[in-house]
DNA sequence: TTAGATAGTTGACAAAGTCTACTAACAGTT
DNA sequence: AACTGTTAGTAGACTTTGTCAACTATCTAA
């Protein structure tokens, strides 16, 4: 592309015009009776879960007694409850109540809303260049420290881990079956319904802020945990990320008191397969398997901390 | 690039990314003792140069009596001039004074040194990615209608037109020459040191937010006015841009009680030669030039309104 | 047991922004 | 000239938003 204009200027441009965006997708959250102050805090708290003042004053950089405010009013309209700690009573849990997680959710659907209504007029083309262009900006104006972070996952991160497995089996491994599909939709169900807060995790890989991967505890029994939904999309690949991710489940296996992991991989992962090795995991068992369109072997390997 | 991520998800997270940016930039403002609010409009008042609290207001979409007050503290601190419109009494206008046009550039120099700062540590290749990025963004989300603006020229625009005439002619017309370079030179400089806000204009088109081309008109005589500097950069042409830029500075020729127009251009300037013929102009005058790199025949052009 | 740190709250205040009512001037109508 | 309706700008009262400093209660470590 041809341009001999001065990129300051172009920067501040694009400034002004997105800050124009913004606003213009922040409107409702302004008409809701809730500032965006307080709409943030609301947003926080959901995220958080279970969360303390000081906890939302660090992460949103608002004044202490501003946010003692807001977290009153919250409690005046019973958007949240609060539960003194036992083992620090002057600490105080903030959890949203049934109410205000509602309100939240409305509030949360209506920011989708406002982009779908600012993306779907222009059609699956300019999304896909404009969703690359953020990416694009974020990753060179990302402090490189922070290009991943690890979450735990919500209801709607689900489908993106299905299709995750599905389509990256399929696109690098060939495996794309009926069986395989079904095998994936099962067992990505099985684990949502399942799902124990004290003894399942799962996280979400993000890079720059777009999903990028997942990885899950399951609990078998008191002593066992199987690692599951290990997957990292291959732009993330090669910069650390898997590591910690272990790192992260290995944590909560120590933290649950699991004393035993086992995971089921294929024989043809050869960078996941290191990195278990790397951890201390052995194989201990094989087995063929011909029915996911591409034969595999599949490998259990299993580790004892 | 591989994703079967939500797309809305992403645009969330970028903006909330963004809006972290966004503040980290507009610090330096609300260290300067005015408010972001009173910064947008003292950029407005010197945007504008001549303008009314009603201008502002539509303008900035800021309440009334609020930018009263606005005013009335610029105008304590100096910042600003009012007079009374001869033709309508109630009508004000505001112009900054010396210390306004001081503070304004102070506030405009730090904005630019906080955009440097951000980008100056990441390299050439990522800042124009990020430009590149901006502009997808941008343009795909800019309604149609208004992805061209012409607005006026201010003195930084002058390093921008001298180089896109002589990269742009150099590109694509083989032009380049020391005489080509002088001359080109020569006249922007001839132009600015002789520019007369009441005689001449000269307008910068943006396509998308992005300076994208120049058109010009240098009074001759009182009656004569030559159309200089008319240029579009490649990706902003075949857009109706060239016949707007046209039609704005006819109206300015008109305004002026200009009756006679003429140009210079080089006989292969097809799509310019068509734009100017369906204006009326004429082919008065050719003549060879053997200077300025390439063989080229130089055409006048003149038309009387 | 004491000094210092941390979590959270409160009161006073400042800054940012809105609402309503107002004056002065204009423009068109009768 | 009197009227009606409109526009430009101002002023007062008010709300919302955010800040500062002082405070209590509790915990931690020497």
């Amino acid at each position: 592309m041809v341009t001999f204009n001065n990129i300051i200027s172009d920067v501040r441009s694009f400034n002004r015009f997105y800050t124009d965006i913004l606003g213009l997708l922040d409107q409702h959250i302004l008409d809701s009776g809730y500032s965006l102050t307080e709409a943030r805090v609301l947003f926080e708290i959901n995220k958080i879960q279970c969360c303390t003042a000081s906890m939302l004053v660090k992460q949103l950089g608002i004044d202490r007694s501003y946010m003692s405010r807001i977290i009153l009013k919250f409690q005046k309209n019973e958007l949240i409850s609060k539960t003194t700690s036992e083992s620090d009573s002057r600490i105080k849990y903030i959890r949203l109540t049934d109410k205000g997680l509602r309100i939240f959710n409305h509030l949360n659907e209506r920011s989708n809303c406002q982009i779908e209504d600012l993306l779907k007029p222009l059609g699956d083309k300019a999304c896909n260049q404009i969703r690359d262009a953020m990416f694009i900006i974020r990753k060179n104006l990302t402090n490189d420290t922070n290009k991943f972070v690890l979450r735990p996952f919500t209801k709607k991160d689900i489908d993106y881990v299905r299709e995750l497995h599905k389509n990256l089996y399929r696109i690098e491994r060939k495996l794309s079956s009926n069986i395989f599909d079904k095998y994936i939709d099962k067992s990505i169900a099985a684990f949502v319904d399942e799902y124990n807060m004290k003894k399942d995790c799962m996280f979400m890989l993000e890079y720059y802020g777009k999903l990028a991967g997942s990885i899950a505890i399951k609990h078998i029994d008191n002593n066992t945990a199987q690692l599951r939904f290990f997957l990292i999309e291959p732009e993330a690949r090669g910069k650390g990320a898997g590591r910690k991710m272990i790192d992260t489940i290995m944590n909560f296996c120590r933290e649950k008191g699991y004393q035993h992991i086992f995971l089921w991989t294929i024989s043809n992962q050869k960078v996941a397969r290191h990195l278990y090795n790397s951890y201390g995991f052995q194989i201990t068992y094989t087995q063929e398997n011909h029915d996911w369109g591409t034969d595999v072997i599949e490998e259990r390997w299993d580790l004892y901390i």
